[in-house]
DNA sequence: TTGTAAGCGTTATCAT
DNA sequence: ATGATAACGCTTACAA
């Protein structure tokens, strides 16, 4: 409740010289300073910070759009993302778009009007497309796209290597002897980059080295744990279970390696999983499961690094014609368990 | 970047009335509001948040400060909280504390110099008691404590009926011939209302009852799930397995149900298990982990409510003394397929 | 129905 | 080293 003018008020000094000392600049006679800061203490000042932003044009906010905070990758952007804020000392806006790309689009704008001083999407399909492009043409704001990007378009974008992602996996099972994977997707309308990306790579990979690659869909939105689940279910009723399997995701491995355990499969003697993102695999399963660790800190870190040097370009009207804008994160393989050393012909 | 003046020369309309149709209020000429939404259009104009808080005493903006994001039962917060949101058109800061009290307490007040509507706090330990009394005292803005209180503290509270939650669980097992019970958890410091009032209660519930209770304490901080792990291979080990077990949440008996698959150990027909809180139950695990629906949604659901009335009486001056500012909500056992029916008298 | 003007709590510039 | 003052973009009386 307390403002500027009630420290002038108590101290008789001016407001000048309070901002001064609030904000720590310029030169204040030592017995002024001590003179302000009791009187802040004594009336419990606290400074605003939206007649702040108001006045100094930053906001020290930055924005979060996600899909589904309640999603394992998502909420892994969390926390490099607090101790980015916490560091630069600004606080974060979240907003999740749950499957709703008008929502998604509104997220957007609030947190435009919002002022944030930069903005960091990770959307969830590619409806807001034409919005996004138009948002990258008019926009003086940074905003960075993480995980997934727009082809050809010219925001910014941090997120995984995929390709990279492809190859390492499928080294990692040939040179345990497999020449032979099965890799389980589900049906999307678009596919997002990355998972176009991998499963793609995943399959020139293949064919690079003489593997054999086939592809299961299974038409579905839903949990992926629950359609890991089915899947393997009806794989093993059906007498059909491939030696070795590549979900999509750890969420489709956990149930892929839940079904298993359930009706008696062996993993990995009788079926090896290989899942992608290290989501629970450490954690949840009795044997840990093989995958991919994206390293979605340092997605983060590559992502904040990249908002601050457009930022600094922007403010300063210097060029950012030469800053790296796709920056694209090499993960690594997770051993696990869950991959068998097999016999190199099959 | 178009402001209100922009508005004002395109139109030549004055402030009040632009001001008016951005806001929807007031009476305006059909054409002139025409014109203005029409100029709105043409410069891409968007309010500016920051500028309208100052000036209307109100941010539409709310806190929300938890102990760790990542933590399944804290993520359950925000979608709930995203739907008040969009209701009441408001955005939410989020900051974590991370396992440290200092953090905490930084966190609180810069959303209080957010001009936060309204602050809901997820507090992580008592390291802060003596703060959170003072902001009970000297705030103006609401404050709501989400899932765990402070004894005779003024400040609102929303949380679970430990009480409840432990009547029923007890009730659970016993109408399934269970008699004896064990009871996993970790050694706090100071502990928590939640894990108190529920291990105080099921103990007194299995008094009641005439049912023997057992309670075995972990010195550990960390992973839950390891801790679970591990606690059983011992337990399994040493050969002292306990026909039902309780261990102190989900991820305890995730880790616990595990380590069970892997040394062979037949749930339930060894050993049942009960979890709490609904983490991953119904996702995760082989079988379906029988545990306790908290409803943390219908905890958001009580607390943003209270919030709102709360406000609603600081705005108007009205007397809040007859509001009911502890709540507690009734969550409700969930079968799962880990606690055997047995014999009465084991 | 529209226009005017004060005010919100800061920052920043320019005198002093 | 300090003070005075304009400015930020809006809301909200109140006057016209």
């Amino acid at each position: 409740m307390a403002s500027y003018k009630d420290l002038v008020k108590l101290t008789g000094l001016s407001l000048g010289t309070i901002s001064n000392v609030v904000q720590g600049k310029g030169n204040v006679k030592p017995e002024n300073k001590e003179k302000v800061l009791k009187a802040m203490e004594d009336l419990g000042y606290r400074v605003d910070y939206q007649a702040r932003s108001l006045a100094s044009d930053r906001t020290n906010l930055i924005g979060l759009v996600v899909s589904d905070i309640e999603n394992v990758a998502e909420t892994k952007f969390m926390m490099p993302m607090e101790t980015f804020a916490e560091k630069n000392n600004c606080r974060i806006i979240t907003a999740t778009s749950r499957n709703d790309s008008e929502r998604e689009k509104r997220n957007c704008e609030s947190m435009l009007s919002s002022k944030v001083d930069g903005l960091f999407i990770f959307f969830e399909s590619l409806a807001n497309e034409a919005y996004f492009r138009m948002l990258a043409k008019t926009e003086k704001t940074p905003i960075i796209f993480l995980a997934r990007y727009l082809e050809g378009c010219d925001l910014p974008y941090v997120g995984v290597d995929n390709f990279f992602a492809a190859k390492c996996m499928v080294d990692f099972v040939y040179n345990r002897g497999h020449r032979n994977i099965t890799y389980l997707d589900i049906i999307e309308g678009a596919m997002l980059s990355p998972n176009r990306d991998r499963r793609n790579s995943m399959e020139a990979e293949c064919k690079a080295r003489g593997m054999g690659f086939q592809l299961f869909e299974y038409p579905t939105q839903n949990d992926d744990v629950a359609v890991g689940y089915d899947a393997a279910e009806s794989l093993i009723r059906a007498g059909k279970l491939p030696k070795m399997v590549f979900p999509r995701d750890d969420s489709f491995a956990v149930g892929f390696y839940n079904a298993c355990i359930k009706h008696g499969v062996r993993v990995p003697e009788d079926v090896s999983i290989m899942g992608f993102g290290d989501f629970y695999s450490s954690r949840m399963t009795p044997k840990r499961i093989s995958t991919f660790d994206r390293k979605f800190d340092q997605v983060i870190e590559a992502a904040t690094e990249l908002y601050l040097k457009i930022r600094a370009a922007r403010r300063n009207g210097e060029d950012e014609s030469n800053l790296k804008k796709k920056v694209f994160i090499k993960g690594c393989v997770i051993e696990g368990e869950t991959v068998a050393i097999v016999d190199k012909k099959c």
